[in-house]
DNA sequence: CGTCGGATTTACT
DNA sequence: GTAAATCCGACGA
């Protein structure tokens, strides 16, 4: 067991050390390898910039429990919070590996990606989860221990190289090197898949 | 109220 | 390269 994750820090300082760390509801499993920070009332990119609203309150809640909200009206991304309650943080998930429950993955997802698509991009990384707005609000269980959580989240037991960069499909502060990653991991959204995108 | 845009994905031309 | 799918909250009237 890797050191625990202390979630009342910045998400910038948390999301690195969610590289790696893996995501456990119910019966699917997933190792994460890219996610994204958003800083609050600080960062203008962020659901929370203007202060609490009735979709982003739970950024300014308790940390560790889950941010759940809705995308383009068919995704559901979700986002570990970060920073004391009062301030608002998160750390979006964008992208991870399918370690445990590919089957009930697969029932949802279907069988078009290969494995390593499967949590590729945050409306999928929710959809392996299952994610709803009823799990926003949700809280992260930390202790390997605990009784049947919703949610686990177990950090890494190994130390992860890790790069950060820009971040996705935002135009607002898109220049701030919030986006963290493990460089090489075939589950990450490639450049090539984006490049053709942007131009 | 009504309108608008999005921390996206997929499939088709 | 472009478009469709499709919903919820933000925001202005």
């Amino acid at each position: 067991m890797g050191a625990m994750i202390d979630f009342s820090q910045p998400a910038d300082v948390v999301a690195p050390q969610l590289l790696g760390a893996v995501i456990r509801r119910g019966p699917v499993a997933l190792r994460l390898t890219e996610v994204e920070a958003y800083l609050g009332t600080a960062d203008p990119a962020s659901h929370a910039y203007k202060g609490p609203s009735p979709r982003c309150r739970t950024m300014f809640g308790p940390p560790a429990h889950l941010y759940v909200y809705a995308s383009y009206g068919i995704h559901r991304a979700g986002n570990l919070v970060c920073s004391p309650e009062g301030t608002a943080g998160g750390v979006l998930m964008r992208a991870g590996e399918v370690m445990d429950g590919v089957d009930v993955v697969r029932a949802r997802r279907g069988e078009r990606p290969e494995d390593a698509g499967l949590a590729r991009g945050p409306g999928n990384v929710g959809a392996c989860l299952g994610l709803s707005l009823e799990d926003d609000g949700a809280a992260l269980s930390l202790a390997p221990d605990a009784r049947s959580p919703e949610f686990a989240l177990h950090a890494p037991t190994h130390r992860v190289e890790w790069v950060r960069g820009r971040r996705i499909g935002i135009t607002k502060n898109a220049e701030a090197p919030l986006r963290f990653w493990i460089p090489g991991d075939p589950t990450v959204t490639s450049p090539r898949t984006r490049r053709t995108a942007v131009s």
